[in-house]
DNA sequence: ACCGGGTTCTGACAAATGTCATCGCGCACC
DNA sequence: GGTGCGCGATGACATTTGTCAGAACCCGGT
């Protein structure tokens, strides 16, 4: 009995390989490739799947609003997350948006395999040395607008730019910014944007 | 007569998928698989490959510095660059390295093979899109110092850390960037970095 | 009804950043 | 030998950031 995958990935060359790969595998049949986190939901509901790969940074929709949203119109597909970044803060989102796995690229071939086939028996399957750091970088510690603030910042504008994006006053911009820096522990808002993003708060 | 291939990528998965791919094809034969830039130089000295494939992203050293060292140790051996990111400023400064093909990851698989095989009839191979855009964005108007300032600013330091980093004074620094700056086109450091990175100048 | 916390604003202040003019030094090019 | 250009520095200045206190509002909990 074989274990039918959908693959999302928007690197073509990637994920044809990584088709190829898991198709000569016994057990697994690849039954849909996609290459854009809003087409995952249709070809789930299309080919059934019973593991859906999803690559995070795709185009349309990422892949962890994506598996959010086929865990909701496609509960019998197991969604194993496949990233190239062990980033703290995907592995957590990707656990609230149902994902029962979660495997980084670097990892050798056979830990795919192995993670797909133990997720079929209903195992959680994550890098115990990522779920470390993922505990370790902890809950965010940001209210929402101050978030916000931070996204916004990340694209390099003036507060003045950040205001008007979001409607807020200079000046309610900058207490924002301060208090992300505090909590954060930077000391400009370059640093606050580096830190909070690589611990997944933004 | 079989294409002996070199592949280089620090994603082990994405590395061994691509070389299963390959293998598949009944003239390319992979005879060395290397994960860090710092290794392709003694693997090609030892399994004298006729096509080198590098990523560009790899720690020990980055493809394109190994695909310098490799074009002046390994004459034989053709390089073609394999990326994730079609950035103007990496085709330019790849084949300033000496690659005679460059490949993105987007790319469907045959047109990896199809770049492989063209590249062994002394071809140049390079995605017509990709050139016109590095065309575009032009040679980089930053002088050295300018350059090492923004990299040096890249990390999210101050003013003081920058100097301090590059043995210059505060003001120097200031100057370099104030001129890195204007050259841009952006308003401030944030979008100076992302601009120059973006465009290849770093 | 009261308290706490998040949101939004203002005003004031210090520190960091960006701009500009100007200087001396060395090197390459004509 | 002069000219131009990049490097490195200084000083002065305007602007932008970051910090802090205070005040008003809304909302949820006790």
């Amino acid at each position: 009995m074989t274990i039918r995958l959908l693959l999302a990935d928007d690197q073509v060359l990637v994920r044809q390989a990584l088709g190829t790969l898991l198709d000569l595998e016994d057990d697994f049949e690849v039954v849909a490739q996609v290459g854009r986190g809003d087409e995952v939901v249709g070809a789930a509901l299309e080919c059934s799947p019973d593991v859906a790969l999803l690559d995070i940074e795709m185009p349309g929709l990422d892949g962890l609003a994506a598996a959010a949203v086929l865990a909701e119109q496609v509960p019998g597909c197991r969604v194993v997350v496949l990233t190239t970044f062990g980033r703290a803060g995907y592995l957590r989102r990707a656990m609230e948006a149902g994902a029962v796995g979660f495997v980084v690229k670097d990892a050798p071939a056979e830990a795919l395999g192995d993670a797909i086939r133990r997720v079929m028996l209903g195992e959680r399957v994550v890098d115990p040395a990522l779920a470390v750091a993922t505990l370790a970088a902890g809950e965010s510690p940001l209210t929402a607008r101050e978030r916000d603030v931070l996204i916004a910042a990340r694209g390099g504008g003036s507060v003045a730019e950040i205001a008007g994006s979001l409607y807020l006053s200079e000046g309610t911009v900058r207490n924002y910014l301060s208090g992300a820096i505090a909590k954060t522990g930077a000391r400009n808002r370059m640093g606050a944007v580096r830190v909070a993003d690589d611990r997944g708060w933004l």
